[in-house]
DNA sequence: CGCTGTTCTTTGACATGTCAAAGAAGTAGG
DNA sequence: CCTACTTCTTTGACATGTCAAAGAACAGCG
């Protein structure tokens, strides 16, 4: 027998569907507005906070919970607009290492402030300290939760 | 100067980030499995709760905040499988109705069940009630934000 | 060593979305 | 009524992601 949703779970569930569609669609579009996308932005800054700033892609691509073969496929577009290269491993031939280019890293440089802002604005500075508490625990609950 | 997130901004954000990747994409695996992408279950069951289950693309499309370009392709697709139909509307020639087929309706009804079962194991079920007040109140707080 | 099976990255085919342009059909002002 | 603008849907070109297959290189074991 299937439990239906009670009204407050419908209503809750409605505006949490909402909040996680349009949400990252705002922030896209401010991105954008600065020549990224969401996928280049992530991309960047995990590269960028590798010590070194150089990554194979196996770990990279966990590190980004992405397939390896999307990493793959978008590092490939990213290294032809030189945002970033890619080397031989020496220590395992079957792989590469990708690192930042300066103009990769200057790009975020000055990506990175806006979409801080963006982020304040569209999100954080509207919600209370508790709130945020509160989605902290609850957003690592369920995203714990196993596969 | 940009105000950068403090610590329990920082974690809660990532926690956030997370939430919104995995959560749909696990739902997603679930209905895959009956047979259907999230687009295809919102698209039925949009319409199926339309009295009648039949709709204009205009105003089906606003009301899954949907681009007409992305519901005109995607109900092209799925008119090809049979689940809905499309016919011309009687009051604007410019316009097409769509409605639910029969098969469409049955497909929805069968998936229906395990999708809901689907959205409490993943979430629902793992929140208080006081918790699952504070989301309500914050992605709706979040979401009816100006664009 | 030499096989055999595994791991890693890339690739190609395909599904899905976006954006801009095209076409057909409404609507309003003179 | 005409003309000019607007609205609506579809379409095509392109960006991005998925999945499965291909190739190259590793690793363990006889």
């Amino acid at each position: 027998m299937t439990r239906w949703l009670a009204a407050d779970e419908e209503r809750a569930w409605r505006a949490i569907r909402r909040l996680i569609t349009v949400l990252p669609s705002r922030l896209a579009r401010d991105l954008n507005q600065l020549g990224l996308s969401t996928a280049d932005y992530e991309v960047l800054s995990t590269l960028s906070e590798k010590p070194g700033r150089r990554w194979g892609l196996k770990d990279f691509a966990e590190k980004m919970q992405w397939s390896r073969s999307r990493l793959s496929h978008h590092a490939a577009r990213m290294e032809s607009r030189g945002l970033i290269e890619r080397e031989p491993d020496p220590a395992d031939a079957r792989g590469s290492i990708y690192h930042l280019t300066d103009a990769g890293f200057e790009v975020l440089a000055q990506a990175a402030p806006g979409h801080l802002d963006s982020v304040r604005e569209r999100f954080i500075d509207h919600l209370s300290p508790e709130e945020l508490a509160v989605l902290e625990r609850v957003a690592t609950r369920i995203a714990d939760l196993p596969d």
